[in-house]
DNA sequence: TTCCTTGCAAATCGTTTGCATAATG
DNA sequence: CATTATGCAAACGATTTGCAAGGAA
């Protein structure tokens, strides 16, 4: 299974890079689309499975049921706005501690952690005080 | 919307609290309908729904795309098994300082968190070993 | 030429929903 | 009686897959 050239999925990573929103394999479609009109929604989910795959983007399973896609693979945290449902990534101080923690009384093999955390997003909070 | 008896929702909720493993909708289905052989999947979804938005169970998203359902409703922390897929109960200290941690450069409104760790547990630590 | 990738459509999976009927308060 | 809950089946949304054709090594 080595892997060949292909311009569709170079397309999909150039523009997951240009989103700090962490879309969602639909929104990914839509904006490809408008280069690369004929492409389907059924490769884009090939490849963004295939780029998760190679570790050159993240799968991000929020919570929501959809998933969504994040080209910045260093490690962060997220955080979801329960109103609009956004996706941010959360500039914070490292809490890898947790997995140290995590593992004390474990009696198997701990690998990773993710976290999410979730509340109102900054705009979503003015729009609540209006 | 005044909640009614329903010997369903009884015999759901009591499933649920004789195990500890974090069973999906359709595990809850298989099982529950031994005791009531013509309960319905869409009742047993409804009824899970319900019982998690009154708080009396937990609904766990932990990312395999499958929901799971907690009766304990106490806090505590998940870990999934990256090879069976199980769902365990993490014994461990309180971390809720990340929350704090979190909030420190945020400019919305947090209101928690969730964590998974992943890696292997202890029976397929076990089987990879052998 | 080999075999990976594509577009398309159909299939799958988990979950939700509409509806007529049954049960609860 | 008013209203909530049920069983059933159909609908749904997100994702995956089979297949024949196209493109890369």
């Amino acid at each position: 299974m080595a892997l060949k050239y292909s311009r569709q999925r170079e397309v999909i990573k150039a523009f997951l890079c240009t989103r700090k929103d962490h879309p969602t394999a639909d929104v990914v479609y839509m904006n490809v689309r408008q280069q690369y009109p004929n492409i389907s929604l059924g490769t884009v989910y090939r490849n963004l499975t295939l780029l998760s795959e190679t570790g050159e983007i993240t799968r991000l399973r929020v919570g929501d049921g959809v998933d969504h896609f994040d080209a910045d693979t260093s490690p962060h945290n997220h955080f979801i706005c329960s109103d609009c449902g956004c996706v941010i990534d959360l500039k914070m101080e490292n809490i890898d501690y947790i997995q140290t923690a995590a593992k004390k009384e474990f009696g198997g093999r701990i690998d990773g952690y993710c976290t999410y955390f979730y509340g109102l997003c900054e705009s979503c909070c003015r729009k609540l005080q209006s």
